[in-house]
DNA sequence: AGTTGGATGGTCT
DNA sequence: GACCATCCAACTG
């Protein structure tokens, strides 16, 4: 499923008639109570019990106190598993991106006025693929919180949607690698290749995956 | 190019 | 009370 997601669309609707989305362009994937590097692994809690739900729903959590993350679920009910959105491409609503992204960091910090016009103008100055090259950067420019959680991105009539990307889109080059910041897994869970991106796009994060000859 | 430390608070033991 | 699916500035070389 994470292979699979990569491509994908996701597009958030609102405050207003803004729209907001972007492609897919990393990912990785947590599967079960035996992954160790999983949220699952505690069994269900208040924070992750949405993983143990319905698949196409939204698992969003708040890492370090400052950053909200955007997991889509991909088993059912009973199977906890979800997939990390690593990265996105931003194409459409890049200006309420940016705002998002002011707005987080002013809300998340304890920032003076001057400090946050700071924050303004290098934001302003980053290129769209660095506006969303990391997990957190990907809940910031969409404006996602952990109320988000459990929200069904497979209803039209959703705020927050998952589409297909283009149909007659190229298969990808992918590039693989461990995944990111789960050490304390120990192995073989911190090791196993289970971090995707689509290889050389711009807007995948760092530390940059090794290439993959493979396709999907 | 690579490393280090600070920000910041929810979550789980 | 320790840990954490992060990010960035400031440093080293």
């Amino acid at each position: 499923m994470a292979r699979a997601l990569l491509g994908a669309i996701v597009v958030r609707h609102g405050p207003g008639n803004a729209v907001r989305a972007g492609r897919i362009v990393e990912v990785e994937a947590y599967i079960g109570v035996a992954d160790r590097a999983c949220h699952a692994r505690f069994g269900p809690t208040a924070r992750n019990k949405v993983m143990f739900g319905p698949p196409g729903h939204a698992y969003v959590y708040r890492v370090y106190g400052m950053y909200d993350c955007l997991n889509i679920v991909t088993e059912p009910v009973g199977a906890p598993a979800a997939v990390l959105v690593r990265a996105i491409e931003p194409l459409v609503g890049l200006e309420a991106m940016r705002q998002a992204r002011v707005a987080v960091a002013a809300s998340r910090h304890r920032w003076p006025p001057e400090r946050i016009a700071r924050e303004r103008a290098r934001i302003a100055a980053l290129p769209a693929e660095r506006l969303a090259n990391g997990p957190g950067l990907v809940g910031a420019v969409l404006g996602l919180d952990p109320s988000w959680s459990g929200t069904d991105l497979c209803d039209p009539g959703s705020p927050l949607q998952l589409r297909s990307g283009p149909a007659d889109a190229p298969e990808p080059v992918l590039a693989v690698g461990p995944r990111v910041g789960v050490d304390y897994a120990g192995d073989p869970w911190r090791r196993l290749p289970w971090r995707f991106a689509i290889a050389g796009h711009p807007a995948v994060s760092r530390p940059r995956p090794p290439t993959s000859e493979a396709t999907r």
